[in-house]
Order: structure tokens, then C-alpha cells, then sequence
DNA sequence: TGATCCATGTCAGCAAGGTGTCAGGTCGTT
DNA sequence: AACGACCTGACACCTTGCTGACATGGATCA
């Protein structure tokens, strides 16, 4: 799972990053307010760690400006100002959880593994379209309910697509969230990807929606 | 999507061009405070990407006279004078975002994903008009719910149309906003795109109103 | 170390689809 | 009737996306 960290002690990010790292999550770290409120608007994060004391942008004004625009990956809240008003505020402000510090590395843990998982409640890990099913906490494709070995890349972008279902997604859009930000377009390697998903799972799964990009239809039913 | 550039920088604009197009915007540059006014007050644009620093006409005052007349596309402003309180100054004038120079090309993309993507959050994916539907996120046209393939410049056409149903549209404004040019006219390209999209469609959707344009009708009840 | 496997990128060729042009036809307006 | 606006079918050209074959490179294991 992908965490986006944002702290700007240097010592605290330090710890922070490696135990999560320990536990197996893949984090990134910010230090400012401004790239906070950017990168989690525009990547995916499963879920946010925000300290509230940033240069840069107030960690609650980011926090507002995410839900503002939709987006609802859990938030941990961490700060030095522990008093209850402000809690109150984070809360509002569309956190899932607060953590005053100083804390130990153990109760953050406990903390996010909480609305990891509370989230995770909402939004279900399993999505599907026709007979392909994606398992996103066992990362498995099924197609009728047996599995299908698939290569990282593979998987990505069936996920990325799955999760995206009913909606046309450019080659430009793939090419960001499947590879990292590559931009040779005088490479086929998505098409060549997109093919090689199809001989496993069939050639229903992804439409191409010629000049616009790909589409995995919602099932109706 | 169409973008209106305002950049008084050849180099800059030449690269930004080349990469928005690159990503299928339509683009069409100004160089002044003027001009950039004017198109932005007077042409439809699915987003603005405005220079601070500009002759003839302040950037922020540019953007405030637009929104004072009640232009609502998103703006995304660049400027070399990256202070805080410029900042402050462009959201209070009314930008949705905000890029300091320099920038990184990637980066300006990710931001006008963004910016376009929230003000489309305000306007409905699925518009209609007698038995043909309109379905945005699935770019999918359809006639009494049977799916119709339509090609690119098919679909922009009948997207532009629907999203404009009700009044009359001319050739003009139909060539700047499917194409991306609004000048060569000693093609009857459109009119043979009109035709394609009859074909398909059925000859009812789209009226000729001759001498002025097109108009597909608002469906009465 | 070397053999092997797997994931992935590259390339060339192909088929189908998309689009502009043109020549002529139709229709409406004056 | 004459003119101009618009429509239509046919055709040629180019672009897009798909495929199979091959190259590369890293990981694994004997």
C-alpha cells in the first residue's frame, strides 16, 4: 500500500518512514504544505499521514482543498497542538483519525492500520466487471473465479483500469499511473501490454475506444 | 478540450504548446493583456493558462475583469514572482491554481488535469436529446440505449452539439471547436462530418438552419 | 559462474478505420 | 431561373492500434 507522508521534521520523517517501511508500506515523503496538497490531489494515495505544522500551507487548508475536490483516502492527523478544539477541527475538516505528539512509532501504526482499514470498509477490494474479478488486498485477477498469474505490470494496469471501470482512460492516463510518468510515444509498449492482458483474460475485458483510449465497461448486471 | 494560452514568452509558449498538444488539447495562444481579455471574454474555452507578467494588461487584472463578467472556466496562472502573497492575490482574483516558474512540463499537465477535472465535477456526464443519449465518461453515444461507434471528430461533434443543444450553433464555432482552427474554408469537411453523423444517428438530431448554422433541438419533455 | 526463465521493451508489418477532397446533386431563396 | 448553401457517394491517403518475433536484462539456482 502507498502512503504519502507529509512532515517536515526531517527526524520524525526519518523514524516514521522506516518503520512503516518495516511494515511494508511504500512511502513517499513531503515536507511542505504546497507539493502535499498537490501530490495527493492528483496521485493515489492509500491513505495520507499530515502534520499539521507546515511551511508552506496550512496542513488543515490542504486537507479541506482534498475533500473539497473529492478525494477520500483516510488522513491521519499528527500535531504538537493537542488540545480538543483543535481536534474538533481536524475531524471536520474530513480526518479519519488525530494523533498528538509526542507518540510512539506503535500507536501511529495501529493507527493507520485502524483507517486502513475503516476505509476499506466503505470501498470494497474486490471490484468486477463481467467475469473478471480484481482482489485488491490478495492483488489477484480471476476470470470465472480461477486465478490468473499476472506480471506487475500486468496487474497495474488491470487494476488501474478496473478501478476506473465505466470510464474512457487516454493512453496518456496509463501511461502515468502504469509505468511511472513516462512519456516516449514512440514506444508501443502499452499496446503490446494491453495485448498480452487480453490473451489472458479475454478479449472482452478492455475496449478500445479508437483516438480517445480504453474502456472496461461497468456490468450492468 | 480547448486552451487559451496567454504567454508573452515565445520559448516557454512554444514548449507548452507542443506538450498540451501533445496530450490532445487544442490550444491558441496570446501574447498580450489585451488580446488575452478579450478572447477570454468573448470565446468559450474548456480552461486558461495565464502569465503574470505580461504587457498591455496585468494578468490579474485580466483575470478579474473575466470573472467580474461572470467567466467561470478554470485558470491556472504561471508567474516567475512566486511570493506568497501572490499567490493569495491570484486565488482571491479568482484562479483555480496556481504554478511557479520554473516549472516542469509534467507538472503543468498534472495541475490543468486537475483544475478541469473539479470544474467538471460541477457539470452532469450524461445529456440528451430526443432518442439519441450522450454519456461523457463513457464517450459513448447512443439511440435508444443502443451504443452507436462513433470516430473521434464524430464524437466531438455531436459532444459539442449536445452540450449546446437549444441553440443554434455556427459552422465557425463548430470548426474552432472540433477541429482546432477556424479558417480554412475551402473545405467542406464539416458538412461531410454533418453528414457521417446523420448517417448514424438518424437525419432528425441535427436541423440545418440555413445561412447560420446547426441546432440540435432541446427536448421538450 | 553460467544456464535458464520470466518480464518487458522494440520493431516491422499488417489490417482496419478515419478523414479530406472532389464532383456532382439537391434544395431553398430571391 | 439563377445563385448559393448544403448534401452525398466515391476514392485515396494516412493514422491508429494489433500482432508475432526477437532482444535485453534482471533474478534465481545449480
Amino acid at each position: 500500500m502507498r502512503v504519502l507522508l507529509v512532515e517536515d521534521d526531517r527526524r520524525i520523517a526519518s523514524d516514521v518512514v522506516r518503520a512503516l517501511e518495516a511494515a511494508g508500506y511504500v512511502v513517499e515523503t513531503v515536507r511542505d504544505g504546497e507539493e502535499a496538497w498537490f501530490r495527493g490531489d492528483t496521485e493515489d494515495y492509500g491513505a495520507v499521514i499530515l502534520d499539521l505544522g507546515l511551511p508552506g500551507m496550512d496542513g488543515l487548508a490542504v486537507l479541506k482543498r482534498w475533500r473539497a475536490n473529492g478525494r477520500q483516502m483516510p488522513v491521519l492527523i499528527l500535531t504538537a497542538r493537542a488540545s480538543w478544539a483543535e481536534r474538533v477541527d481536524g475531524i471536520d475538516a474530513g480526518a479519519d483519525d488525530y494523533l498528538p505528539k509526542p507518540f510512539r512509532i506503535e500507536e501511529l501504526l495501529a493507527r493507520l492500520r485502524s483507517i486502513v482499514r475503516r476505509s476499506a470498509g466503505h470501498a470494497s477490494s474486490v471490484v468486477s466487471s463481467g467475469e473478471i474479478t480484481l482482489d485488491e488486498r490478495q492483488m489477484r485477477v480471476s476470470v470465472r473465479g480461477v486465478p490468473i498469474a499476472m506480471s506487475p505490470l500486468e496487474y497495474r494496469l488491470v487494476a488501474y483500469l478496473l478501478r476506473h471501470r465505466g470510464r474512457v482512460v487516454s493512453q496518456h492516463e496509463l501511461d502515468e499511473n502504469v509505468y511511472g510518468h513516462g512519456e516516449d510515444h514512440d514506444s508501443n509498449a502499452l499496446e503490446v501490454l494491453i495485448g498480452r492482458v487480453r490473451k489472458k483474460l479475454g478479449p472482452d475485458l478492455i475496449e478500445t475506444r479508437r483516438g480517445f483510449g480504453y474502456l472496461v465497461p461497468e456490468t450492468p448486471a
